[in-house]
DNA sequence: CAAATACATTAGTATTGACTAATTGATTAG
DNA sequence: CTAATCAATTAGTCAATACTAATGTATTTG
């Protein structure tokens, strides 16, 4: 997959609201089951395995499959795309990236 | 705007190839019309337009109009959802974010 | 084995949205 | 003043996609 591409599938991915919340439940939980991201998602379970399915074509989540459960976790190289992007064309607002220097001084100091 | 819905009205934005490729021309140009930017572009100076209103709305570039011209550039504070949102689900992969560390590092020592 | 559970997939629907072609409004040039 | 240029907007079209309902496929339970 080339860059373009990457970032391309990690944007679109990622800019779906519905989407992106099952990302950010994913990576919120160490590791969680379609039925739990099906509980109070407002969308039914088919709903949620198509999303899924897109994330992890994106390289944003991985499954586990154990017995009749499937659970997924988030996969921390699917980010990268937008990491580059954003210090391709981030390098331009230094001053925006003040927080993300005071945060990651604050996890590896 | 809540951050919900700044983040929401970004990543919605950035998502299309062709208005991100829009974006983009903008921040490495200090300032840009609109003739330019259709210009190479592939798509007709309506659809540029269109763009520039999408992005306009969700903070990515400001206009300045100077007689029959209209300049556009890009706005730094319009991409802060986006780091806000990597701030905080970027956290988790700290690995990733060793190259960003040395960016920042180099812009500002 | 039969029923139930977990998940994926499919077909069909409805909405969104990116685009073009054309028009309009405004400003500048001849 | 008239032509031409720059940009925005509008209506209409086409493709993409998010969703539901239903079905399919394993796997577990009783």
């Amino acid at each position: 997959m080339t860059e373009a591409a990457a970032i391309n599938a990690v944007m679109r991915t990622l800019a779906d609201p519905t989407r992106r919340a099952v990302f950010e439940r994913v990576v919120m939980s160490d590791e969680i089951t379609v039925v739990e991201l099906t509980r109070g998602s407002g969308v039914t379970q088919g709903a949620i395995s198509q999303h899924l399915k897109s994330l992890k074509q994106a390289g944003l989540v991985a499954e586990r499959p154990e017995g009749r459960k499937v659970y997924y976790r988030a996969q921390p190289e699917g980010l990268a795309p937008l990491v580059d992007w954003m210090s391709h064309y981030g390098v331009f607002w230094r001053e925006r990236f003040s927080n993300l220097r005071t945060l990651l001084k604050e996890i590896d100091p």
